[in-house]
RNA sequence: GCGAGGGUGGCGGAACUGGUAGACGCACUAGACUUAGGAUCUAGCGGGUAACCGUGGGGGUUCGAGUCCCCCCUCUCGCACCA
């Protein structure tokens, strides 16, 4: 009798692992390839629930469909620049680096702990100048290319931390960090034109229907966020400039009859310059702009705005249109200029009725009239043109572009689409980044650092500062260099690249890893790329998607990749929680992975992990339920220790010569039936929870019928094969331990390199099957039938039954249904 | 408000194309083995004494509805003054 010791099982198995090199990528091409991704983890220092349960999933996924037969690409990195590894540093005194790589080597053995099949020999970490040089390239291609450009923009400023934040980064108008307030700063800064593929970004989520969540498609597409529409310009009263608006509703501009401009608009200050009221003009203008970000666009922030004194002209009309500032209209959107219709635009409609502005009517309902004056809210429906000169009866939606197109022939219109996607600033004035590749000289100005040059490496030998503020100003040997161009003294860029760059294309590197020459080879691109199945967390559903979907498309056209799309497959798993909330350091609700793997070992945490929820749903832990876990295993451990001697190394559904007597034929269709039910609930949405369910159900079977089989001649071989068939199917999920009961089977090569086994069809059938009988709808009885019985057999045997024959007495048999092999019905009256 | 996805035992969750609702697990109850057991094994476990009733509520289609259709309630998530 020998003890479930998880502990040297899972030693043992991971070193066999790894001297066979079992999960070494096969770089031959010969077999169809299957690339499963697990989003890559910060090394925070320790793995949590969140990331045991993402790799969990993606090594099920990965050993699953190796034992399928498909060449699998599996690799792991580390996503290893970031603002946390500065603030580690200067809290324990250390430096980002060193804290970064003892992460990672601690990390790395945690999840060797795990028993995770990954090709290590292509780990990558983002943070080693081998990586972020061929950013730098990228970077440097895409400046060439205007895809990058620096310019002056607002953005979130700590001051105490000395830096700007992501926007991310701020919680309710307060930093992250420190809880500082943080203020709206304008700043040079580099961006990557994101914007212009923002069509392609938003068509090409078709491709991706069917393999993505659909709720990420839609929060993709409400991010980029495109309305098509017309800018159209109006002239202003008394002065040789124009207004140019963006607007969705041409079809309204009869009915415009004042202008809202954002309290940032470049025109505002000329606009009351002379009017006399400039000073409160400029108060309202200051406060507003002064306003935190969320406060101000809030819904239900009160509207207000302040008349400039100006006005401007309605094209179609000649109207003079008062311009107001509003509070409402953001510099941000569109032009930042409204053309107000009060009677179709709810807004606008509020704001007249504040400041008394007036409002027509231009479009009614096709079954109504519209008075302006009884209007208790705007009209914001299509319907029939009125008050339109010209356009009066036509359609509002056709009206769109008759207006649009007669304005045009006048130089006052055209048709355009905007969108809310914003371009990607990609500055951070951090340390712990990857420097952007950039001179400054006073002589030539911006200077792009040579290809040649690269990398520009980021200098270790700086300390951080004590408040957060970025070494590498102050870092001369770094700053100071002579410009390419000129050769004169000139200063190095000192920001560094938003992290998420680096986890934008870290996905196509893997497949090319220890290249040192290039970033990819088109071969391996050719063959790898697309990831086919990526799993991570919802909340990267905007942000690092969207920006590795971005950067696939701006590198492919640099003509570093082939393909479209990085990821053809993605889960979006839930996350684990503890008393229904998120676990976290600061609420004290943390399960610590080394201490489960201690009490349970790894085989248990995989397994409680796969079993206790679908993949997608949230997890909740559950102490008791990771000892149902452990249970499981330990009863799968004892059935092959007491049966030992008995097994042979007949592989997993196996062929059984001689006929069979009911308990061993039952065994036999649970065997087979099980492996049709684990491959076809992996197969299906990855549905772990239901093939645990299934295989725990054949050991059940098999703890029945195994006192009962041992004596019967084939009880052995039907034994042995039901098991391997358990060992098989459950090794994805639990790989050592069952690696450890195959070899004890007498089995010689690694479960791991073992093929998924086909379930015979024939095996499945039966010689009877439970018929069950409805009357009227109700269950009144069961009958047992063989299984090639006719209709007419069934449906005698079902009227013959006892409690169905109570059922139907006295009463008119008005129709009956046979479904073989399922149900009768019989409807009596 | 807009969009996406949910509401099934005490709990996590099952139910393939409409066909025995509650698989599997947790918890619980009883029993067995034990000096003892939070170990293991066996049995039970939606409600109701029963007829029957039960998948958020109300209608409908059907021989038959958790599953399909209509209306409503509710929860979670995302977006939200986007012109």
């Amino acid at each position: 009798m020998a003890q479930y010791d998880f502990k040297t099982i899972e030693e043992k198995w991971q070193k066999t692992w790894a001297d066979q090199a079992c999960f070494r990528t096969d770089v031959s091409r010969k077999k169809r390839k299957y690339y499963v991704l697990e989003m890559f983890p910060y090394p925070s220092g320790r793995i949590h629930m969140g990331h045991v349960r993402n790799y969990s999933i993606g090594d099920v996924v990965a050993r699953y469909k190796r034992m399928q037969g498909f060449n699998v690409f599996h690799p792991m990195g580390w996503d290893a620049f970031g603002l946390p590894a500065e603030n580690a540093a200067i809290k324990n005194s250390t430096h980002p680096a060193k804290w970064t790589y003892e992460n990672i080597d601690y990390m790395r053995t945690q999840l060797m702990r795990l028993g995770y099949s990954y090709d290590w020999e292509r780990e990558i970490a983002t943070c080693h100048p081998e990586y972020y040089r061929f950013e730098q390239e990228f970077f440097l291609k895409f400046l060439k290319k205007g895809l990058a450009y620096r310019k002056k923009a607002p953005v979130n400023w700590c001051p105490s931390c000395h830096t700007v934040l992501a926007n991310e980064q701020v919680e309710e108008g307060l930093c992250w960090r420190c809880d500082s307030e943080v203020q709206q700063k304008e700043l040079s800064q580099w961006f990557l034109r994101i914007t212009d593929y923002a069509e392609e970004l938003l068509a090409d989520l078709d491709q991706l229907v069917g393999g993505w969540p659909e709720r990420v498609l839609t929060m993709q597409r409400n991010w980029i966020g495109k309305s098509v529409g017309a800018e159209l310009a109006f002239s202003i009263k008394g002065m040789d400039e124009q207004i140019t608006v963006f607007t969705t509703r041409p079809d309204t501009l009869y009915g415009a009859t004042f202008m809202s401009l954002a309290p940032e608009h470049p025109l505002v200050e000329k606009l009351i310059s002379g009017t006399g009221q400039e000073n409160d003009i400029r108060a309202f203008v200051e406060r507003i702009s002064k306003m935190d970000r969320i406060v101000r666009t809030a819904e239900d922030l009160e509207k207000e705005g302040v008349f400039t004194g100006r006005y401007c002209i309605n094209p179609v009309t000649g109207r003079e249109m008062p311009i107001y500032v509003a509070n409402f209209v953001l510099m941000g959107y569109g032009t930042g200029a409204v053309m107000a219709v009060p009677a179709h635009d709810q807004r606008d409609f509020e704001f007249a009725a504040k400041y008394g502005l007036s409002k027509v009517v231009v479009i009614s309902p096709r079954d109504a009239t519209l008075e302006a004056d009884s209007m208790v809210e705007a009209y914001t429906q299509p319907g029939v043109m009125t008050n339109s000169g010209e356009f009066d009866g036509m359609d509002s939606e056709a009206a769109k572009d008759a207006i649009v197109s007669m304005l045009g022939a006048k130089g006052l219109g055209r048709p355009t689409v905007n969108y809310r996607l914003r371009d990607w600033n990609i500055s951070r004035q951090r340390y712990w980044g990857a420097p952007i590749p950039v001179v400054y000289c006073d002589a030539c100005g911006i200077v792009a650092v040579p290809e040649t040059d690269l990398p520009v490496e980021l200098p270790l030998d700086v300390q951080v500062n004590p408040d957060g503020r970025s070494p590498l100003p102050s870092c001369a040997s770094f700053v100071t260099v002579s410009c390419p161009a000129c050769g004169k003294p000139s200063r190095r860029e000192t920001d560094t690249m938003d992290t998420f760059v680096e986890s934008s294309w870290y996905f196509a590197r893997y497949t090319a890893a220890r290249n040192e020459d290039s970033p990819f080879t088109a071969e391996d691109i050719a063959y790898w790329m697309p990831v086919d199945q990526y799993i991570g967390g919802i909340e990267h559903a905007i942000l690092h998607l969207l920006y590795s979907r971005f950067f696939v498309k701006a590198l492919r056209d640099e003509g570093y990749l082939s393909h479209d799309e990085p990821f053809q497959n993605l889960l979006t798993q839930g996350m684990v929680l503890l008393h229904g909330s998120k676990m976290s350091k600061s609420k004290g609700n943390v399960v610590d992975p080394d201490e489960m793997i201690e009490q349970y070992g790894a085989d248990t945490v995989r397994l409680f992990c796969l079993f206790a929820a679908p993949p997608e749903k949230d997890l909740e832990w559950n102490d008791k339920g990771i000892e149902g876990a452990n249970r499981f295993l330990s009863r799968l451990w004892r059935l092959v220790d007491e049966l030992e001697g008995a097994l042979t190394a007949c592989g997993p559904c196996a062929r059984v010569a001689s006929l069979l007597d009911p308990i061993g034929r039952d065994l036999r269709r649970k065997e087979h039936d099980t492996v049709r039910r684990v491959e076809r609930d992996i197969e299906n949405k990855f549905q772990f929870n239901t093939a645990i369910a299934a295989m725990m159900e054949l050991v059940n079977t098999l703890y029945a019928v195994k006192d009962e089989l041992r004596g019967h001649p084939d009880g052995p071989l039907l034994l042995s094969s039901a098991i391997s068939s358990v060992l098989v199917t459950l090794s994805p999920i639990a790989p050592h331990i069952c690696e450890e009961l195959w070899a004890r089977m007498g089995y010689t090569r690694p479960l791991a390199l073992e093929p998924w086994p086909s379930y015979d069809p024939e095996a499945l059938k039966t010689n009877e099957v439970t018929v069950v009988v409805q009357v009227n709808g109700k269950l009144r009885g069961q009958i047992t039938v063989p299984t090639d019985a006719s209709s007419a057999e069934i449906e005698a045997q079902a009227l013959a039954d006892q409690n169905v024959a109570r059922h139907i007495e006295g009463k008119t048999i008005v129709k009956t249904i046979v479904i073989p092999g399922k149900l009768v019905s019989v409807v009596v009256r």
